[in-house]
DNA sequence: CCTATCATGTAATCCGTTACATGATTAT
DNA sequence: ATAATCATGTAACGGATTACATGATAGG
């Protein structure tokens, strides 16, 4: 029987495990958390739990198959079906508007927060995944995606837009 | 009796709700909804129906006093609690982390997106945006409270940011 | 051997989104 | 008058968050 593509509305979360998916042969709920902790994760993140959920509603709808491993935990082994890649081709190439900050200090500034201490917070933070990002890059040997990297590229450039924001604001 | 506030977990959307009243007398969710639209939804956005709800939950659990408007439409009208300022201020004084840069369209690079045609469509929208602010900052009198001015520098410091990122992309 | 942390998962709740609906006002 | 847009709201559903729970593994 056909599966029912009508029940499930892809979200980012969606596209999120349709784009790993199709990076490798088949990849555990786990694996796929590893795999957003270190990537994705840093400015688009959501609890681990939606990586057991997720996989489930894509399955129900065709986007993915469902495998069980034989002994031991019998741990959900997923891989992307056509139609996944399909979906993810269509979604992919589609343009997109605008974007979204959230950044809670941000909102707390607004409100009145006092800047200062709140920037001293935010500011150790910026710094910290700068370099951590800056880390990253350097392991760019051509090997991987190209999209990876200029994610990357956005996020460093973000961060230090970030740096230059708060460090004004930490002055007093 | 004591209002319940063990029933309700705070959402960043509770406090801008908070945030907005603490700043007049009363307001409506619709007053809500106009004040959102051209400030902090910008870059934390929701839909108006939120606007409707969420002062509801407020009010049940005494961060918000509700009001019904005679006749004419009956409107709810809504003002902030003496509770409600405290929860605001608690709010505002605590640190804060990270942030994230919720962007469909870097997602999609991230995943393989075609960049070029993604960096387009991105980029018009991004330079509208710029404009926007740059509009907005010569309207600063000094009138209005520091922070609203404040995160909107932190707004068009992150356009800019994002401009070069995509501008890089958009020159194939 | 004990304890801490990692690995792996499930369940319940609820906020947020989507969709719908209707009165008022303005433009043509 | 009619259409279009603004103003104002409600209902239902589902994805996301929170909380809990247990087995493996490594360090001391």
């Amino acid at each position: 029987m056909a599966p029912d593509q009508s029940v499930t509305r892809l979200t980012p979360t969606s596209y999120i495990v349709l784009g790993f998916l199709s990076m490798r042969e088949e990849a555990t709920p786990y694996d796929l958390k590893q795999l957003v902790a270190v990537s994705v994760g840093n400015f688009w993140s959501f609890p681990h739990s939606q990586l057991y959920a997720e996989p489930e509603r894509l399955a129900a709808a065709g986007y993915v198959r469902e495998r069980r491993e034989q002994g031991g935990r019998r741990r959900r082994v997923y891989s992307i079906t056509q139609a996944g890649r399909k979906a993810l081709e269509t979604w992919r190439e589609e343009p997109e508007g605008g974007y979204e900050l959230r950044d809670p200090a941000l909102l707390k500034v607004f409100f009145g927060g006092d800047p200062a201490p709140l920037a001293r917070a935010r500011l150790e933070h910026a710094r910290a995944k700068l370099e951590e990002y800056e880390a990253l890059r350097t392991g760019d040997t051509g090997e991987e995606p190209r999209g990876i990297w200029l994610s990357l590229e956005a996020g460093i450039e973000h961060a230090k837009a970030d740096i230059r924001f708060w460090s004004k604001l930490a002055a007093d």
